[in-house]
DNA sequence: TATATTTGACCATG
DNA sequence: CATGGTCAAATATA
C-alpha cells in the first residue's frame, strides 16, 4: 500500500474514531451520524479503490485526487515512511517554503484577535482562558502515530533541527484549541509575534524534567487559513522508555490510536479562510479533500467492503483516548464560530 | 493540594 | 533597540 492510501486511510480512521467517541452523544442526531457515516466510507472507498488499483482515472474529480496525491508524494518521498530520526546529512536552512506573508497593521491584528476572542465565547475564568485541567483539553498518555512522523520535513535553524508541520484545527469543537499530536505537552508560554494575528504558544514535553526530555514545539495558527495550525518541532522525544509516557507505536497504520493529524498543506490553501462551501454542516472536510468525500456521488467501491473496513477500524484497533470529543460536543452549539464567514480579509490571499 | 495555564518580566540575539 | 524565546509568580481547576 502506497503512502497515499495510507494517508487517506489515517483520515478516515480519524474520522470514525470521532465518530465512535462521540456515539453516546449522537443518539438524538441521527442525521449526524448518517452524515458521519456517510463521510467516512466515501473516505475508505476511495482508499479500496486506489488500493485496488481500479477507476480511480474514472473519478469525477480525479483530477483534484491527482493534485493531492502529487502534494502528498512530493511530501512523503523527502521522509520514509518510518519514524523521523536526525538527520546526517545536510538539511535546508529554511522550512518548506510557502510561508505566510508577514507585516500587517495593529489594526488589523487588533481586529483579528478581536473576532478570534468572539469565537472563543465568553470566558468563565475571567478573562483567562480555561486551564488545561479541563477534560477538552486532556491529553492522551498514549504514544499515537501520526502523520507527523510521516510528513515532517526536517530542516536547520541554527544548530537545531526542527520540524514543522501545518495541522488542521480539530475538525470538531473548539477551532482554537490546537490538534492532537500523541504527546503530551506543557504550555510555559505564549507570545505576540509581530505581523501574525494569532499569538505564538510554546510547549515543551510534559516531561521534560522527568526524563530530560528536550522536545518543544511552537504552535501558531495561520493567517491565512485559521482553521490550520502551524506546528514547529523542536528537539526528539527522548521519553520514549518511560512506563509513564508513550512509547512506540502501538499497532499497523490501521489504528485508532491514529490522532485527529492531518497532512501538510501548502500555507496558502486554500487561499482564503474556510468558506461555507468549504466546510460541510459538520465542518468535517478538509480543503484538500477532493469533493466528491463528501457530498459527491459514491464511488464504486461496496458498501459491504467499506463497513468491513470501518468496523474494523472501529472495533479492533485498541481502546479509546479522551481526545477531543468533549470538544467535540461542548461546542458543537459553537460550530458557526467555524464557519465564521466574516473573517476579515487579511489581503494576504490576494498578495 | 497538585497540576496546568496565563502573563509580565527577563534574557539572548541580530 | 526590536524581537523571539523562556522563566516564574500568580491564578485556575480538579
Amino acid at each position: 500500500m502506497d503512502n497515499q492510501s495510507v494517508s487517506l486511510l489515517l483520515y478516515g480512521c480519524s474520522l470514525a474514531r470521532d465518530l465512535e467517541s462521540n456515539l453516546p452523544h449522537l443518539m438524538s442526531q441521527p442525521d449526524s451520524i448518517v452524515n458521519s457515516c456517510h463521510r467516512i466510507a466515501r473516505v475508505f472507498s476511495a482508499v479500496q479503490e486506489q488500493i485496488s488499483n481500479v477507476s480511480v482515472h474514472h473519478h469525477q474529480h480525479d483530477a483534484q485526487v491527482a493534485s493531492f496525491m502529487q502534494l502528498q508524494h512530493h511530501q512523503v518521498q523527502q521522509v520514509p515512511l518510518q519514524r523521523y530520526s536526525p538527520p546526517s546529512a545536510a538539511l535546508p536552512e529554511t522550512p518548506v517554503p510557502g510561508g505566510e506573508a508577514a507585516g500587517a497593521s495593529a489594526s488589523r491584528i487588533a481586529g483579528a484577535r478581536q473576532l478570534a476572542a468572539a469565537s472563543e465565547g465568553p470566558d468563565p475564568a475571567g478573562g483567562r482562558a480555561s486551564s488545561s485541567s479541563s477534560p477538552s483539553r486532556q491529553r492522551s498518555r498514549r504514544r499515537q502515530f501520526t502523520l507527523i512522523d510521516v510528513m515532517a520535513i526536517p530542516y536547520r535553524n541554527g544548530d537545531q533541527v526542527r520540524k514543522r508541520v501545518n495541522m488542521e484545527a480539530p475538525l470538531y469543537g473548539n477551532p482554537e484549541i490546537p490538534p492532537e499530536d500523541g504527546f503530551t505537552w506543557k504550555k510555559y508560554g505564549q507570545k505576540e509575534i509581530l505581523g501574525s494575528f494569532f499569538p505564538r504558544s510554546y510547549y515543551r514535553c510534559t516531561h521534560q524534567k522527568l526524563y530530560q526530555c528536550p522536545a518543544k514545539k511552537q504552535v501558531q495558527r495561520l493567517d491565512s487559513n485559521p482553521h490550520f495550525f502551524q506546528v514547529t518541532y523542536c528537539g526528539e522525544h527522548t521519553c520514549h522508555m518511560s512506563s509513564t509516557t508513550p512509547s512506540v507505536v502501538p499497532l499497523p497504520i490501521v489504528s485508532r490510536d491514529m490522532t485527529d493529524v492531518h497532512p501538510m498543506l501548502p500555507q496558502q490553501f486554500p487561499p482564503q479562510a474556510p468558506s461555507t462551501s468549504q466546510l460541510s454542516a459538520a465542518g468535517t472536510v478538509p480543503p484538500w479533500m477532493p469533493m466528491d468525500f463528501d457530498g459527491g456521488p459514491s464511488t464504486a467501491a461496496t458498501r459491504d467492503d467499506t463497513c468491513t473496513l470501518l468496523v474494523d477500524a472501529m472495533f479492533n484497533s485498541g481502546s479509546s483516548d479522551t481526545n477531543s470529543m468533549d470538544i467535540i460536543f461542548s461546542s458543537m452549539d459553537d460550530q458557526d464560530h467555524q464557519h465564521q464567514p466574516s473573517w476579515p480579509d487579511t489581503g494576504e490571499a490576494s498578495d
